[in-house]
DNA sequence: TGTTTTGGTTCCAAATAATGAAACCCAGTT
DNA sequence: AACTGGGTTTCATTATTTGGAACCAAAACA
């Protein structure tokens, strides 16, 4: 088994409440865990005592509890770019009047820790804290080209490599050389890799010249544009980019 | 000590690092801390390794996990009003031109889990996933004023009465006799109680006649608008309190 | 009405993980 | 070269967790 304690597993249990994205029962839960009657039992009373989840007494069911939105408030506030970036977020959606995505990575995979929506017609996947595989996504690719090496092996190895869509890439093999061609132009496409009908431009920012913290990336729809109309905010992005990685500078270094 | 186990005091950390809101040192974190060293390493290292929490290894700073922010959407969606409300806060703010809050109650706290501002003018307090005392804002009374006897004095025994402005009510006594009124109009009223120059309305929410889930709020600027003015806005906002609770209904019995 | 099933909760001895004082390490001083 | 001030690791002791089994209540069944 794995290396955690007792945090570890009922973080699992959490994790498990989480999937099922609905209020479930008792035995729901007990079927889908490695864990016996007993424990798992005692976990969840842990867990809702602790308000990481919510009991509902009367259909007994647990859901996620709200203690947890308290914490990602301040989760997002402190280890995000999002605060920062945020300015500059608004001003490039003005600008563009495209869905505008910001992106961090972790433990492989992306996290949108911001994003701009300004038409309604269609919507992204991306939404605040969702998570979208690196390998499919232009953020995740900006990102990935820029991580040191080894640590990008390391994510590559995390990757399912789901065909979502026919131009998905099927193996690392086949996104290996994109990512270099990303590093020498430094920006990324996605072009309807993870969801038909959806394209982007992303760009890495890295504050230190050094250490790739995120991305950011102009998404719309084939419908509206083209991919080479996208190629031409280009420039505006890697703009927008520099100027949230300055303002980066400071906030890793406090004090 | 308390009725917790390992995990209630992992959280424990887990909210002590939240509370600094910015990266910590360890040995800032042991300071304040009621564990002895090595237990307090332990404890960060578990949740480091578990993304609650991400360490800076350059720096040897700890700060929230990213990992929260995605457990987060996942609890907002599943265990708020926010999606629901969605529409019907947007057609409220779109009409209203003021900004609106939605909020639910959470061990006495009012935590608010959806805003639109309308404009930048001013800006509020109140931002998604942030805490605010329940005694001295017009969603946290209205919510106080409809809970079941019980659980409001239990509600009302966490309550601060820390003296923001002058409006502020020091104590449940001089409380007391508002949220009766509140319980009759159906409508609170947040008179700069809060924040000085910030005011606002607000409706409880109640899907089944019986048990109050949140409440709903339009708040502005003494500057833009009177107390009277807002009063005239009552019907329009309780009226969308009812459509979303309306909604509410079928969320809280799934299937 | 009596009986079985199902799903949740509690018990308790054994197994395991957490504990914390002290030792240790390693920069960066003095 | 000895000293500090973090941070990290050790290890015998102690406290928690574990989980099979018993228990209970309510619903489904006969």
């Amino acid at each position: 088994m794995e290396r955690n304690g007792t945090v570890g597993k009922a973080l699992e249990v959490l994790d498990q409440v989480a999937e099922h994205g609905r209020p479930v029962r008792f035995s729901e839960l007990l079927e889908g865990s490695r864990f016996p009657r007993a424990t798992l039992y005692r976990f969840l009373q842990s867990l809702a005592g602790q308000g990481m989840l919510s009991y509902d007494d009367e259909r007994q069911t647990y859901m996620l509890g709200l203690r947890l939105v308290r914490l990602a408030h301040a989760a997002w506030q402190q280890s995000s770019l999002a605060p920062i970036a945020r300015p500059h977020v608004d001003a490039l959606a003005d600008l563009v009047r495209e869905a505008v995505h910001l992106a961090q990575i972790d433990h492989g995979h992306v996290i949108f820790v911001d994003k701009r929506k300004t038409t309604n017609l269609f919507d992204t996947l991306a939404q605040t804290g969702l998570i979208a595989p690196s390998y499919c996504t232009g953020v995740g690719k900006a990102i990935l080209a820029f991580l040191p090496e080894e640590t990008r092996s390391e994510a590559l190895k995390m990757q399912a490599f789901v065909p979502y869509t026919p131009h998905t890439h099927r193996s690392p093999r086949s996104l290996w050389p994109e990512l270099d061609q990303i590093r020498d132009e430094g920006i990324a496409f996605d072009r309807e890799e993870h969801e038909q009908g959806i394209i982007s431009v992303a760009a890495p920012i890295i504050p230190d010249q050094r250490r790739v913290v995120g991305a950011i990336s102009i998404a719309t729809s084939t419908s509206r544009r083209s991919l080479d109309e996208l190629r031409t905010l280009s420039p505006t992005l890697r703009e927008t980019a520099s100027k949230i990685a300055a303002e980066v500078q400071p906030w890793q270094f406090p004090n």
